[in-house]
DNA sequence: TTTCATAAATTGGTTTACCAGATTAGAAGT
DNA sequence: ACTTCTAATCTGGTAAACCAATTTATGAAA
């Protein structure tokens, strides 16, 4: 089954369909960059479906910039174009479920780039926090528990610390992911926290020193086995 | 005003806040992955707001992947852990809404992965998809037209080919917003429209003869403007 | 005590009714 | 004819009622 990135439910198939409708409606009205569409009661009763589920439809174009609502005014279509608008669509009703790989894959380019803006933008406040998710990861690993959740953190205080939203919005959509198919399929690398310990280390120095290319390179090593390992998969 | 990826209206507010007290009531009851969060009824009526705001509030969590509803059943923990949720809550909650820079800076990290896996993995359709983008675009420039959009689309054919989804994804959720930043910013760029055919059609060639390197030189240099011009912004 | 069928209660989802702000139509005044 | 003001209408958002599937409680049978 194909699902978006919003990925819900099995209700998704209706869901788009009516995007389609949608779609199909504003092309045939030849609607414009900031035209109005009909209410959300008109579509509703024009496609036989319940106000809510066309809620629903307009909610997801809306989240992918196409639509725009405006409480007690309308919903209108986003000026980037109906030639685009139709592109995307076909697209997004396209888009599959991201696999492990996808997301490892996507992960590692994120991560190469956030940890040389980290280091290049961070502040003195920046590194208490990366500092205090450090030292909880070391702590768990001493202890001989699994620090999944703690690795985690610590790629995502210096995620938040990158100056850049949009990267850390991207990182953060893909965390719980990346946990879940770690546990899915044993790649909690116990054994291999300790050695982490001194490349988390290591990375929090380069940031703290701002030496770009040495905090990118030792991310590089960090995510030799994992990027082995997902490469491996299929 | 602050506000998240899914970025609506500035009633974001109150839905943070009950995101907070939704977090402070798994902590105090010591939930763990798994468990059942109490119901909606039950979370409107102790927080004093409605069940709808309620659920948005948790459609948010689950859109972060930190809860999952299940039908007739209840809403649960994900099983990525409590700290992690802690942790990524707050990072959420402080996430801002993307800047231009921002935008630009992730697309170019993006579409150098996308255009070296997309030459690595394209099939023969992929290619007439692709060479279909290319064509529109090279159209509406002969034209005299701005073509902004179909210059995007056929970026967006080549990260539709790129075999994954989650980049794929994160490259439909960024393009509207990079194509009004364009207007808005007046980065049209209609005089550079005739050197981009060309720069298109060799990104295409590039792929179609799966040159992976030569086809990230060529989208590299053809973000060069784009790139100092992101960096002069600041 | 255990098992299993059955009914009552609970759940997230959905439909319906209602709301307050925005828009529009039209009349009144100039 | 052109404004201006007002009231009726229309809008997306929200609250309340309802639904079907699920879970839990109950109790009879073994």
């Amino acid at each position: 089954m194909k699902v978006g990135v919003l990925s819900k439910n099995d209700n998704e198939e209706i869901h788009n369909k009516i995007i389609v409708q949608i779609t199909e409606l504003i092309n045939l009205k030849n609607l414009e960059p900031g035209d109005k569409l009909p209410s959300e009661r008109m579509l509703s009763e024009k496609l036989e479906v319940s106000r809510s589920a066309v809620r629903e439809a307009i909610n997801k174009l809306e989240f992918y910039g196409i639509l725009k609502s405006i409480p007690q005014s309308g919903t209108f279509v986003a000026d980037i174009g109906v030639t685009a608008m139709n592109g995307m669509i076909d697209y997004i009703l396209g888009l599959e479920d991201p696999d492990f790989k996808s997301l490892v894959e996507t992960r590692i380019l994120l991560e190469l780039k956030i940890v040389k803006l980290a280091s290049l933008r961070r502040t003195d406040e920046d590194l208490v926090n990366i500092k205090a998710a450090l030292d909880a990861f070391e702590e768990k690993v001493l202890n001989g528990e699994n620090a999944v959740q703690e690795d985690l953190l610590f790629h995502l205080a210096i995620a938040n610390t990158c100056g850049n939203s949009t990267l850390n919005g991207f990182m953060l959509k893909i965390t719980p992911e990346i946990i879940t198919n770690f546990k899915k399929y044993h790649v909690c690398g116990d054994e291999l926290s300790v050695v982490a310990i001194q490349e988390h280390k290591a990375i929090y120095e380069a940031i703290k020193n701002q030496e770009t290319q040495k905090a990118r390179q030792i991310m590089k090593v960090h995510f030799k086995t994992l990027y082995q390992y997902c490469y491996n998969i299929e």
